[in-house]
DNA sequence: CCCATTTACTAAATCGATTTAGTGAACCGG
DNA sequence: CCGGTTCACTAAATCGATTTAGTAAATGGG
């Protein structure tokens, strides 16, 4: 016997596919109580599911929305997208993670794949390449939220985080713990949250009347850090302090301390930007700036819903606040 | 101007739907060179995206599974969900990612969802009180595959560790380095691949010669983990040796000698089954059993592949061998 | 040059739901 | 008891593709 449809279950209980439409939709009012009953019966005896393709094809809504995350190794994102699942569940709404990789071609096809499997709206990692595609999806209306990156020229909203001035407080930290020579790693400066976290670290340089050293500044992919790092710390004075752009990049300078034999807290200080599982745990705690990720998704989250639904929406940007955690690594050098 | 459909391709292109239908399914010998270029170009000039839900609909088929994980907190599950995705986006099936959160309630949601998506296969990290809801998918010869977790009287592809294998090699590299108390941690014991890492380290204690402790046995739920610790501490001669299950309860692990000020590798050794991207980072650099998560994937991807494509499938059954990847935590005690 | 085959298409049915317009019977107020 | 309303449904169109059967024109062999 092939998959029940509807048809079967209305044969089985002696009533037009209309009413099982009718009763599956809860519109009740619709039908006598011995009716739904025998509906009821039908369903289950049969074991009857409904198809969902044929319900969104008629419907022109899927009751599904996308998320194209950035690359999932990074805590934040896993969050983030944690935060989203949670609250369209609760709006009986379905979320499709994927993982673009940090590649716009990666990014380009499952823009396509999702669209075309019809999800109403896509919460998406923005990377500069695909700006047109953007631009398409705006033009036509579609819902869509940005998030963690900004596009200039965009005109839809986006959440991300106050990278400029938690950099900034960071930095802050570390000249109030003595340090002037200060090191940011970030990976490359082509998206505007690696840009705004260095403009913060530039900002509070130049506040406190320190020079802005061009070999502090270290950027580029995370297989070639190794290399930057041991350039960094060839150098006549090296930093007594680092700022590590993301998780990924902390594993990378934890990676060269160790190799170095260079402790944290005792050749260098450290802090990290972004949500460390592990952090307390390592020797010494590391000193973190979290992001306010599961609000963030939430927040996305909701601007995309009142998109599907026609509503307007106040704000473009929406900025969340950081949290600096500050632990052993970035007390004052012994 | 509402959404672009074939008919608007066919209409421009000054062909019939029919004829479109054939050229975006590359049947291009059905028409001329002329007519090919002329939907070619229409498609393009009216930047037409095919709509997958009527295409599903009417090819009964959506090249889509479903894999729904466990806990996708683990390590584990993000490496094997990688490769899944990786399989099948080489297939031209994609793939969408469920986190049961180890919640047989949120599992059989999901399970319901993704049919109703009409996904055309599943790939299940199991839990025991669905165990009926499997039976009836296997009844009803829907392609699926069982990962990780063994549930007896399955008929179906089950891809997993050798779980017993591997903690007797670990448990047995306790005792050749002179450990005799020995303990095991892990999550409650209702999933087999516990269940079976418990009977490892029996089997390596009992080839030995040395008696099992019940007290050495730590079952419990991560959020209770502390407090068991603490009483595994509390006996009067507390083990000089640790297996943590998995990653989350290393970070347990840590967590407490961190808090009660036991060294690693002094206070006890330690080893932890599962992938974990900082171990060889932390002081000690930590002995770890690694899962050969990647292979396990693949595996299961190649075998739910083959029952969608009907195609008979070999063994019912298989393992994969673990790698005891030995680093300090695991050395003599000092 | 005629009939058969091939070429290059098209019309219409179909997938499994939703939804709108419509229908017959019961009810009901005046 | 008669016209209007309500009740409890049903028939049929529809969503946007795929696919099968069919057709008109061109080709080609004898």
């Amino acid at each position: 016997m092939g998959k029940i449809t509807m048809a079967d279950v209305a044969e089985k209980a002696g009533v037009s596919k209309s009413t099982v439409s009718q009763f599956l939709n809860k519109r009740y009012h619709y039908m006598r109580e011995d009716t739904r009953t025998r509906i009821e019966e039908a369903i289950k005896e049969l074991n009857y599911q409904p198809n969902y393709l044929a319900r969104s094809l008629k419907q022109k809504r899927t009751s599904t929305v996308g998320i194209i995350v950035g690359n999932i190794m990074h805590r934040f994102s896993t969050e983030v997208s944690r935060a989203v699942e949670d609250y369209f569940i609760q709006h009986d709404v379905h979320t499709i993670v994927c993982n673009a990789d940090n590649n716009p071609e990666k990014e380009k096809k499952y823009i396509e794949m999702l669209r075309a499997k019809q999800v109403d709206g896509l919460i998406i990692f923005p990377t500069a390449p695909n700006l047109d595609i953007y631009q398409q999806l705006i033009r036509e209306n579609y819902p869509v939220v940005f998030m963690d990156r900004k596009l200039s020229g965009l005109k839809a909203p986006l959440v991300a985080s106050e990278n400029n001035e938690a950099t900034w407080s960071a930095i802050q930290h570390f000249i109030d713990q003595g340090h002037e020579r200060i090191a940011i790693v970030t990976e490359p400066l082509t998206i505007s949250t690696r840009l705004e976290r260095r403009d913060g670290y530039k900002q509070a340089l130049e506040e406190n009347g320190i020079e802005i050293k061009p070999d502090f500044l270290v950027s580029a992919e995370i297989k070639q850090i190794q290399q930057e790092l041991e350039k960094l710390f060839a150098i006549e004075s090296p930093p007594t302090a680092i700022l590590a752009g993301n998780d990924l990049l902390l594993i990378e300078v934890l990676k060269f301390a160790k190799e170095k034999n260079l402790k944290i807290g005792e050749a260098f200080a450290l802090i990290v930007f972004d949500n460390i599982p592990f952090a307390h745990l390592v020797d010494p705690p590391v000193t973190t700036i979290k992001q306010s990720s599961y609000l963030m998704g939430e927040r996305a989250a909701e601007l995309l819903l009142k998109q599907i639904n026609n509503q307007k929406i106040e704000a473009l940007e929406m900025r969340f606040p950081c949290e600096l955690i500050i632990r052993d690594s970035s007390k004052r050098l012994k």
